[in-house]
RNA sequence: GCCCCCAUCGUCUAGCGGCCCAGGAUUCCGCCCUUUCAAGGCGGCGGCACGGGUUCGAAUCCCGUUGGGGGCGCCA
C-alpha cells in the first residue's frame, strides 16, 4: 500500500492503530496533537490545545446537517477546554452573500454555539473570512507553482466538459486527464501569446493515499482516482480544496469534523498540507442526515434550516438535544441531555457510521418535553411573537396567565395561537363547534343564567366549575354533554384548553356575551 | 460507468464473541386518568438484509451477494 508508506514512514506523518473504542485507527503524533493519545486507549480530546472549527459556506440558511456538524465540533472543543473557531468559506462568489453570513451567525448563536475566534470576535489567526485572505492563497499558489507542485491549466470549461462526457461514454472515470501537466515550452508560449486564461492545478503524487478517520478508521483512495485538481480559479479566487486545507493549517486545527460528503476531498487536502510541510489534523467524517426516504434532505422536507425551526416555535435546547442524538448516543438509556451533560459526555469517536434519517415526529415530541420544562415568562414571550406573526395583538399579561393552559398541549410554540386565539379575538364557531351547538339553546341559556349569578369578583375557575357542574348535575347530563356545547360557544372550537380556566381568563362579560349570542343564534 | 462509505424494530439508537430467543426512545395500537385536546401512567405490535466461513459459541470477526448513501466541478 503505497499510500501507507508515503505517510507512514516519515516521522512527521506517523500514525498508528491505538485501541480506540471500536478498534479504530487513531492518529498519533508526538507534538501536535498529544491530547489525542493521552492514555493510549482512545482519543479523549482533552487538552487546551484542541482546536476545532465549523467552516460553512454562506449560501443560504444554516442547514440542520451543518448545524449538527457545528454542534459536534463545538462539543469536541468545549469538552476539552480547547478552542472553537468559526470560519466563513465564501470563495464561491456566485452564491455567497453577506445576508447569509448574518443568518449563519444568528442561527449559531440561537443554538448556543459560540466561537472563540471568528467573525465579530476576531482572533490571532484571521482573517476568518476567506475572501479577505485572497493574497495569502495567491501566495501559496505561487509557491506551489515555483516548487513544481502545481501547474497552469489552460483547458477551458467547455473542453473539460467535452472530455468528461467522452470519458463517461467510454465507461471511464471522469476527471481531469492531466493534459496541461506536461505542456511543451512551445505550447505554453502559444497559450501565453493568446492571452488564454488559466487555472492552477495541484499536481498529485500518483500514489494511493490513505486517510485516517476518528470515526471510520483507515480508508485508502487509489491513485487513479486522485486526479489533479484546481486550486486556483482563472479569476484569482482559490477553490475550497486549497482554501480549506491552507486555513486548517494556518488556523492550527487539530480536529476537522465535517460531513461524510467531504470524505473524497480529504486525500487531496492531505496532499496540499503535505506540500505545505504541515502536520494534518485528525479527521472525523460524520454520517449524513437524510430525509424520510433515506434520500438527501431536500427543501421539500418540512424544514431544513435552523432559521425555520426557530420560526416555527422549536426551542434551541430541543433542537440541540435532538441533533446530538442523530448519529451519537451516550449510552443505551439516556435521551435527555442538557448542554452541560452533552459537553461532559460527547465523544466524537462514538459517532455512528450510518446515515441518520431526520425524524420530525421525534423532534416534536422532544420539543414538547422542553416546552413543558420552560418558564412561563419565556413561553409567554414566544407566544407573543407567534401571535404577532399571525397579526393578532395579544395582551402580554393575559398571555402570561394563559401559558399554564397550553404548555403541555404544544409540540411547537407555533401551535399556541390556534389554542388561545379565543382569548384575543372574536370567535366564529368552526364546523364541528357549530354541530356541537345544534339544539343547545336551552342549555346555553341555563349556563348563562348560572354564570350571571357569579359576581365579577368571584369569577374564578373553581367557582365557575362549581356553578357549571351544579348545572350539569341538575340537568342530569354527562359532563361531556353539558360542557362541549359551552366550550363550542365560548371558544368556537371543540378542542380547547381546559374549559373552566379558559372561561376565567376570557372574563365575565365576554363569556356571557358569547353564550347569549350563541344561545339565540346558532343554538336555536 | 468508476471510486469510497454504510447495513440491529418504520425512525434514532444500545450492543465491542457467551450477560441478547437483542435493551431504550419515538411512531402506531389498546387500557387507565379525564369537561375536549393534551400531558401522565400501564400494556402491546415491531428488528440483527441475505449467503458462506472462523469459533465450543456470532448481532458482534472474515469473505461474498444484495440494498442504500456519498463522490467523480474553475460548488463546498
Amino acid at each position: 500500500m503505497s499510500g501507507r508508506s508515503r505517510l507512514g514512514t516519515s516521522s512527521r506523518w506517523r500514525w498508528r492503530a491505538s485501541g480506540c473504542s471500536r478498534t479504530r485507527w487513531c492518529p498519533v503524533t508526538d507534538e501536535t496533537v498529544p491530547a489525542l493519545v493521552a492514555d493510549g486507549t482512545r482519543p479523549p480530546a482533552t487538552g487546551r490545545d484542541v482546536r476545532c472549527r465549523i467552516a460553512p459556506s454562506p449560501t443560504g440558511e444554516l442547514h440542520v446537517g451543518n448545524a449538527r456538524t457545528a454542534l459536534f465540533s463545538w462539543l469536541t472543543a468545549r469538552r476539552s477546554g480547547g478552542t472553537f473557531v468559526l470560519r466563513v468559506e465564501d470563495t464561491d462568489r456566485e452564491r455567497s452573500t453577506d445576508e447569509a453570513i448574518e443568518i449563519l451567525i444568528r442561527s449559531l448563536r440561537w443554538l448556543g454555539i459560540d466561537w472563540d475566534e471568528g467573525p465579530e470576535v476576531g482572533g490571532p489567526y484571521g482573517p476568518y473570512r476567506q475572501t479577505e485572505a485572497l493574497d495569502l492563497f495567491a501566495g501559496v499558489t505561487r509557491r506551489f507553482l515555483d516548487e513544481g507542485r502545481a501547474y497552469r491549466c489552460y483547458c477551458t470549461p467547455e473542453e473539460l466538459e467535452d472530455r468528461r462526457q467522452e470519458a463517461l461514454s467510454r465507461g471511464e472515470t471522469p476527471g481531469y486527464d492531466g493534459r496541461c501537466r506536461n505542456l511543451s515550452a512551445a505550447e505554453l508560449a502559444a497559450f501565453e501569446r493568446e492571452g488564454r486564461p488559466f487555472a492552477v492545478r495541484f499536481a498529485m503524487p500518483g500514489t494511493d493515499i490513505t486517510v485516517w478517520d476518528l470515526i471510520r478508521g483507515e480508508t485508502t483512495f487509489p491513485a487513479s482516482d486522485l486526479r489533479d485538481f484546481v486550486i486556483m480559479r482563472s479569476n484569482g479566487i482559490p477553490t475550497y480544496l486549497l482554501a480549506a486545507a491552507v486555513d486548517d493549517v494556518r488556523m492550527k486545527m487539530t480536529h476537522v469534523i465535517r460531513g461524510e460528503d467531504l470524505m473524497p476531498s480529504t486525500p487531496r487536502q492531505l496532499e496540499v498540507m503535505r506540500a505545505l510541510g504541515a502536520e494534518p489534523p485528525a479527521y472525523a467524517h460524520l454520517p449524513l442526515i437524510v430525509g424520510p426516504g433515506g434520500q438527501k434532505l431536500s427543501k421539500r422536507f418540512h424544514a431544513v434550516s435552523v432559521e425555520r425551526f426557530r420560526e416555527e416555535g422549536f426551542l434551541p435546547e430541543a433542537l440541540v438535544n435532538y441533533m446530538a442524538l442523530l448519529g451519537w448516543s451516550r449510552d443505551a438509556e439516556t435521551t435527555f441531555l442538557s448542554r452541560e451533560e452533552l459537553i461532559e459526555a460527547f465523544d466524537v469517536t462514538r459517532v455512528s457510521r450510518n446515515p441518520a434519517v431526520f425524524d420530525l415526529a421525534k423532534l416534536e415530541w422532544m420539543n414538547g418535553h422542553y416546552i413543558r420544562e420552560s418558564s412561563g415568562e419565556r413561553l409567554a414571550a414566544m407566544l407573543g411573537e407567534a401571535f404577532a406573526a399571525d397579526g393578532v395583538p395579544a395582551d402580554p399579561a393575559l398571555l402570561m396567565r394563559a401559558v399554564p393552559l397550553v404548555k403541555e398541549r404544544m409540540k411547537v410554540v407555533g401551535e399556541g395561537p390556534a389554542l388561545l386565539r379565543f382569548l384575543f379575538a372574536g370567535v366564529e364557531p368552526d364546523e364541528r363547534a357549530a354541530k356541537a351547538l345544534e339544539g343547545q339553546a336551552g342549555l346555553l341559556a341555563e349556563a348563562t343564567a348560572v354564570l350571571e349569578g357569579l359576581p365579577e369578583g368571584g369569577w374564578t375557575a373553581s367557582t365557575i366549575e362549581e356553578a357549571l357542574r351544579g348545572l350539569q348535575e341538575r340537568l342530569g347530563l354527562k359532563p361531556k354533554e353539558a360542557f362541549q356545547p359551552i366550550r363550542a360557544a365560548v371558544t368556537g372550537t371543540t378542542v380547547s384548553p381546559p374549559l373552566f380556566e379558559s372561561i376565567e381568563l376570557l372574563g365575565r362579560e365576554p363569556t356571557l356575551a358569547r353564550l347569549r349570542a350563541t344561545a339565540t343564534a346558532g343554538g336555536a
